[in-house]
RNA sequence: GCGGGCGUAGCUCAGUGGUAGAGCGUCACGUUGCCAACGUGAAUGUCGUGAGUUCAAAUCUCAUCGCCCGCUCCA
């Protein structure tokens, strides 16, 4: 129990277990990627499937959307990544030091450095072609740098077969923006009314300049997000709303409270778009132990829809331009945007606005990695450590396991009869080999809540015994109340 | 990209130039009477990859790929 979980002993776990493999391993592996196995899978759609169910189903306010990963470049654009996506580095000749250009301070001491946000490459190259008085952060060495090298954070890809007639794409580095082009199919298609939400569950893809501790940072990674659009005014109070919705979501779930916290973002780190941000934090068992972030909550403001305003008005010079984003500027905002085509009309008031959205951003990768760690616990049982998964029932990949006590008596018949019965319902697993001690601490690494075994009484009086994973308490339960007794207890 | 550590069976690891190993796990058969039981047997290795040195390389050298830790970075 005290012993602490190091990452390594979940990913030796995950490995032994079929959760999480290495993503071409055959082949020597492929830098942070990774694959999920049949295990993996079941966790990663529970986790996935409780987002959507809290998020989407139980609320009244929300509605869900799939997008498609490759987009009009255009979207880019207005959203700014295809601008602001993007760094200069440059490298310290003494000692190698990387250091992102507008991070570089001058010799002189007067500088008072701010902040500084992803910034146009163009004006980046263009300010950057004179680093010879720029101090090295590491060694102090000035002007002694490599040309600077454009990092773009975005996957390109080219979309036609034809190369001749082909064009370059970006995989999407996040699934908001394809929220805020649906903006207007959803409001005239679903009577939705503000405030109200959309909700996209799916994949994005960002070059990070580093990969970090097994999956929780990847360049392709699972996003869960929600845009909620609500009034200017209003949108403090549903960005509390939704960081203590989010904050019981994972308490709901069966993360420890303890390993949960909040951190607010110092106006000087909010993105350019955000008017406030604040992460839900988990105390992952990497390195230091150090609290990392599982999901960002952001005041978008009305930002997104009003620059897909003036995009969508752009679209002409991007087509005089050769379908080229380079050397394209959005127009200007138009003087009544608030009556634009991504405006919504408040029936009541009689007036067009630009919704603000409140943006709870969520990694489901690392979610499904923090439930894991969570879950993970070694106890001593007689003298023998016992490897378990404590999930909750709604995220165990596998629910219930029937067995056999033995193999003979016509045991094995009544309990597959049991298993494709209960099936149905839930996802079951079925064993019959070997001693049933084994297969009690098998399903208990694998985080099985509950295993059925038939036994000799089992032929008496068709009961059964329910074996709780957490306790290894059993209690009788007749076969005929079986799915009863599991679904209470399963809440399911 | 820098610095450090590492890579041998599914997992954990031993093996410093001379026949590829252990524990656990897996599988089969037997046995079984509720918590990783027992017996017998079996399968499983590009020793991360490629090159070099050598009569001989898991072992030495170089390159490369991957992982972990610390930097750097993280819209």
């Amino acid at each position: 129990m005290a012993k602490i979980t190091k990452l390594d002993d979940i990913v030796s776990l995950c490995k032994r277990r079929g959760f999480i493999f290495q993503s071409s391993e055959i082949y020597g592996g492929l830098a942070s990627c990774y694959d999920y196995g049949p295990l993996g899978v079941e966790l990663k759609n529970n986790v996935k499937k409780a987002w959507w169910k809290t998020v989407v189903q139980m609320r009244d306010d929300v509605v869900g959307l799939d997008c498609s990963i490759l987009m009009h470049p255009m979207v880019w654009k207005s959203s700014g990544h295809a601008d602001k996506f993007a760094d200069l580095i440059a490298e310290c000749k003494k000692c190698n030091t990387r250091t992102r250009v507008d991070h570089l301070k001058e010799k002189v001491a007067e500088q008072t450095q701010e902040h500084t946000e992803h910034i146009a490459i163009d004006a980046a190259m263009a300010k950057a072609q004179d680093l010879s008085n720029k101090v090295c952060p590491n060694c102090g060495t000035v002007g002694r740098f490599t040309e600077p090298m454009p990092f773009n954070l975005m996957f390109e890809t080219r979309m036609g077969a034809n190369v001749d007639d082909s064009m370059t794409m970006h995989l999407r580095p996040e699934t908001a923006q394809g929220i805020f082009a649906n903006f207007r199919n959803v409001l005239d298609t679903t009577r939705v009314k503000i405030p109200f939400g959309i909700a996209q569950i799916g994949k994005s893809f960002r070059n990070e300049v580093t990969t970090k501790a097994f999956i929780f940072r990847t360049r392709e990674f699972e996003q869960a997000e929600l845009e909620f659009f609500c009034e200017q005014g209003t949108d403090d109070q549903w960005f509390e709303h939704w960081k203590q919705a989010r904050f019981d979501w994972y308490i709901s779930l069966g993360l420890k409270k303890e390993n949960l916290h909040f951190r607010e973002h110092d106006a000087d780190e909010l993105a350019h778009y955000a008017k406030a941000c604040v992460d839900v934090e988990y105390r992952f068992p990497f390195g230091s132990g150090d609290w990392q972030e599982l999901e960002g909550i952001a005041n978008r403001t009305d930002y997104d829809l009003r620059q897909h305003q003036r995009g969508m008005r752009t679209l002409n010079k991007w087509y005089e331009n050769n379908r080229e984003l380079t050397n394209i500027e959005l127009v200007d905002e138009a003087e009544d945007y608030n009556k634009g085509p991504l405006s919504y009309f408040d029936d009541q008031k009689k007036q067009r606005y630009i919704p603000y959205v409140i943006e709870p951003s969520a990694g489901i990768d690392r979610s499904a990695l923090a439930f894991l760690v969570d879950a993970y616990d070694e106890e001593e049982v007689r003298g023998e450590t016992r490897n378990l998964l404590r999930f909750h029932p709604a995220l165990a990949p596998v629910k219930v396991a029937v067995f056999p006590l033995v193999k003979k008596e016509g045991m094995p018949e009544i309990a597959k009869n049991i298993y494709n019965d209960l099936k149905r319902y839930f996802n079951c697993f079925y064993d019959e080999k070997g001693a049933v001690g084994r297969r009690y601490r098998r399903q208990d690494e694998a985080g099985t809540p509950f295993c059925i075994t038939v036994d000799g009484q089992t032929l008496d009086d068709n009961t059964v015994t329910v074996r709780d994973r957490d306790s290894m308490d059993q209690v009788r339960v007749s076969t005929d109340q079986l799915l009863n007794h599991l679904r209470q207890k399963l809440e399911v």
